[in-house]
DNA sequence: CTGTTAGCGCCTTCAA
DNA sequence: TTGAAGGCGCTAACAG
């Protein structure tokens, strides 16, 4: 059943023409005559014939390929980046290469060279050695979810995030506020700080000493968080969590220990991923999906030299007010 | 700063020897005294030379990339399922390009040929004529999500786990159980069907006369789910739902309307989606990213022609109890 | 074991 | 407006 695709040759032929009027028709190239153009591109579509970007960018030096590097495709957020990345760079008909790398300590041994005319990291938290890996490379390379000067970023403000979340919190009637950041080992990681640094700079501006929990990431963080947290002096009225992964994980707990969200506690999360509307859980809004149309858009543009190989794109955030976070009980029952 | 990245010329010269060595080399050809492939290869890191797949892919008329088409990288499920893919083709040193097909409709407009080596159709639920389509293409094609004769295909054995999954709840005491299945207009996918299927063949066995609800697949259709369910005559002790998904939605509208689970109802999913562990839900386990892989090494193999191109692999499935679901109250009450 | 030669399918000159 | 010739970077035959 694979039989030999047809190839440009064939369709020369089908057409009466020669090779390189096909081409230029392909190419939407200008000087073809209207109705040989027609008649080429029936011949084509008879063949089925699609352009081998093999050999198209052998001469070009193009591939018309982007390579997505992510550290896994697991998590829902990745995915959701990716599917905006992909359909951006669709609109510039361009393919979307999707490398998973493990850690980052391997992304210079990556087949790119060669092999995708751009490479975007999602969220990998590099290095300025390890972007210096990925120049050798010898593309452009577009950096999601971190900003580094003279670099071409797409990133979400989110020290600015937190800093309205925290803010959304004190609104409430909320003092004793615990902070759930992640920590891996004694690393952390740039955006975890951004998010710290927001909401300690809130609460140091509402003279509030802050109450941070580092544990590592992912629900289990969030559980442990509030293992910590229930077997201290006093209980939080409010927990605000670096990322909805580590407030479901609160909120598991919680719930496991029969404290009620938010009667006894308020809780927040930051992300907007898909569950937190089914657990209704208050957020700060962040579409990955939007990081990644940005990203795609910018990087086809980045090709096409119509935007600086530096341009940075800071995406807002918003706040999703939803069912978990209340005033504290205290302020209601004085209140009412 | 983008220099011309080296070619293959450049790291001939290097080591001082000819183009067809450093072929050999690099392709881990036989024939190639040590010593002389140790230098070759060291000249090639040092140049940070990688072949282009481009120009060997010219010549071999194999490009060493495989394009997995997923209707979308949004939901959880598919980035999972690609996550496996990659992971599995890399081992092969075959690349993946990802692109989302919005609808069937145009699975055949894809630039896919001679761009790629095969194909990998993520839960697309492709009638045969959409496959005849992709056979075009002139590659090997390999399905996931559904079963079709002579073709490479890779399922889970949906009707077997809805069957097992009545059955635990048969087993617990539950009589009236409700089940909630996903119907887009007035079609149901295969996959949907199956899993249908199973549970209506349990139930028949128990003598049971279903109790089935169609609505839209997602969470949504779970809450409406509910709504219908609510406003019956007799509210069902138990919850079967197609999906996590719709597990999902009928968890909070449960949750919404007070009714406690599992104390009034239990819930199950299928699919074991990660915030099922965070929910407590009970589910099927299916394993989205071991089809992935599964999918992946058999398209290698196919490729390498060490497995027919129309094996099918089936993955099992299992029932993971959390505390979504327990003894209706009745029989607890009874039996205390 | 190593080097030479001839394309792979296409795009880009240049000439007609 | 069209066609012919050369070469992109690499591999696969062959010679040596």
């Amino acid at each position: 059943m694979p039989k030999r695709p047809s190839s440009m040759r064939d369709v020369a032929r089908r057409a009466g023409v020669s090779l390189s009027t096909v081409s230029r028709v392909l190419r939407c190239a200008p000087g073809v005559a209207p109705e040989v153009r027609e008649r080429v591109r029936r011949s084509a579509d008879e063949l089925s014939y699609v352009v081998s970007r093999n050999a198209s960018g052998l001469v070009t030096g193009r591939t018309g390929r982007v390579a997505a590097v992510v550290p896994s495709l697991e998590p829902w957020f990745f995915g959701a980046v990716l599917s905006g990345v992909g359909e951006a760079l669709h609109r510039s008909d361009l393919d979307m290469l999707v490398y998973q790398v493990d850690v980052r300590d391997r992304a210079g041994s990556l087949p790119l060279p060669r092999n995708s005319d751009a490479v975007i990291t999602v969220a990998l938290d590099l290095a300025e050695e390890e972007c210096r890996l990925l120049d050798r490379v010898g593309v452009p390379l577009v950096l999601t979810g971190q900003r580094v000067p003279g670099r071409a970023c797409v990133f979400v403000d989110n020290r600015a995030g937190t800093a309205a979340a925290t803010r959304h919190l004190l609104n409430l009637g909320h003092t004793r506020i615990a902070y759930i950041g992640s920590r891996t080992g004694s690393h952390i990681s740039r955006s975890s700080r951004d998010r710290l640094a927001g909401h300690e700079s809130v609460m140091g501006e509402a003279g509030i000493r802050p109450w941070t929990v580092l544990k590592p990431s992912g629900y289990e963080g969030g559980e442990l968080a509030v293992g910590e947290l229930l077997s201290g002096q006093t209980l939080p009225t409010a927990v605000l969590a670096e990322s909805d992964d580590m407030a479901l994980g609160v909120h598991r707990a919680l719930r496991r220990s029969g404290i009620a969200i938010p009667d006894a506690i308020s809780l927040m999360g930051f992300g907007n991923r898909d569950v937190t509307e089914v657990l209704d859980l208050t957020t700060v809004d962040q579409v990955p999906r939007d990081i990644g149309v940005e990203a795609g858009l910018l990087t086809a543009d980045i090709l096409e030299e119509t935007r600086p190989f530096d341009t940075h794109v800071e995406l807002p955030t918003q706040i999703i007010p939803r069912r978990s976070t209340a005033a504290p009980k205290e302020t209601r029952e004085s209140s009412s």
